[in-house]
DNA sequence: AGGAATTTTTATAAATTTATTATATAGCAA
DNA sequence: TTGCTATATAATAAATTTATAAAAATTCCT
């Protein structure tokens, strides 16, 4: 799971990344114009985002990324005062709000409240398609009752394609997600940890499930 | 056994972790943030929460933790006048209640039962995992009726994996159960435990129930 | 206090994962 | 088909994580 956290505070920032880091992948951004450049990428399953950023605001960083098209939840973080109704208003889309300040606690509780609504997370933590199963504290996988081990960064990448699946997802979107923005790696890796992923998957006859879009990137046929 | 007593009154929560401590483990919050943030470790056995606390009362500390899906049984401590406090407390997933004051025999035995009830506690006082017997008291251990000695740390690894069997346990989850939030030992140390309690468990086939999962933790097979 | 048992630290070995690199193969355009 | 480019594959190197052993420090007993 990776999550993008946008706060100007930079203090603020600071502790909410940490407190999140043992549980997720997190990203950060201080401002809209970035916040958006990393938003668009398409890689995080919930976004925490101040309302009150320089640049651009909150309201407007939303309202670009769902005009884009993307789904991905989004928990807006507000001062007590002026803006709550506002963001309630906004509440319809499957997202949430947290008052300024919070308890670290319910930040993670809300979280991970959003992941279960958007399916990211089902009750039994547990991903599907098709036979395969990921379960998702044991970091392997249900192949029509078989087991499969996969190393951490296989898992990654198996679960970012079920997630998508369907979806044409470029090598720098896989690559942003998988290894992070900071990475150092190149960016061949992806086709290399592809290619074990395919291994593992073929006896079980998931090879073909996963297809090359030369030029592009790959895609996860729908089920 | 680990508890977690919440408690505002500090002479009060003085003498309850005193009391406990001769029989469990015992963590202390004096309010309410506190409290979450330990509870959330996901490492006692019971809760023992005062009501009346500050920043955030009990039963938001109870509604925050079970939102999250833990099942720790949370014994509440409540005023002798307020009825209707009971009521909200059992309604709201409190487990039992006990109106101060109180007994010091009377918590004990309360939070007995809730320990036999969530069946971290069989009515004889044991343990069991397959062959393996945990006595309670004594510190030691029967394995298919023969004895093997363990020490504190080690038998206390071994009760926390038991009570966690078929569910992964982090590396952090382990050493904050094991060896509390205040040691300051480094987290290597579990590594170390791991290896002599598998030595001391490979006599008597429980080596390969152990498991590894890299990256991660480790996980007690389920019998 | 003295000695034994336990816990902790530390160093090294072993296992496994991740990253790099080189080469083979496949798809596509001219 | 030929030649070019992108991807697949394999082999190897590097980095990381865990297991193990053993020494050092601490605690526990009489």
């Amino acid at each position: 799971m990776r999550l993008l956290v946008v706060e100007d505070n930079l203090p603020l920032l600071e502790s909410i990344v940490q407190l999140l880091s043992d549980e997720f992948e997190v990203d950060q951004a201080a401002n809209g114009e970035d916040a958006l450049f990393l938003a668009m990428q398409n890689i995080h399953d919930v976004i925490v985002l101040d309302v009150m950023i320089p640049e651009i605001d909150g309201f407007e960083v939303l309202q670009t990324i769902r005009n884009d098209g993307l789904k991905v939840p989004v928990l807006f973080l507000t001062a007590r005062d002026s803006l709550e109704d506002r963001v309630k208003g906004l509440d319809s889309g499957g997202d949430d709000y947290l008052v300024k300040p919070f308890q670290a606690a319910e930040l993670k509780a809300r979280i991970r409240a959003l992941l279960r609504r958007s399916g990211s997370l089902t009750t039994n933590q547990t991903i599907q398609y098709r036979g395969i199963e990921l379960l998702g504290k044991e970091r392997d996988v249900t192949v029509g009752g078989e087991r499969i081990k996969l190393t951490a960064k296989q898992y990654e990448l198996l679960e970012f394609l079920i997630q998508n699946k369907g979806t044409i997802l470029t090598k720098e979107q896989i690559y942003d997600r998988v290894w992070g923005f900071d990475s150092d790696t190149t960016i061949a890796i992806v086709e290399v940890f592809m290619h074990h992923l395919r291994k593992k998957l073929e006896p079980s006859g998931y090879h073909s499930d996963i297809k090359t879009i030369r030029g592009v990137g790959y895609m996860l046929n729908e089920e």
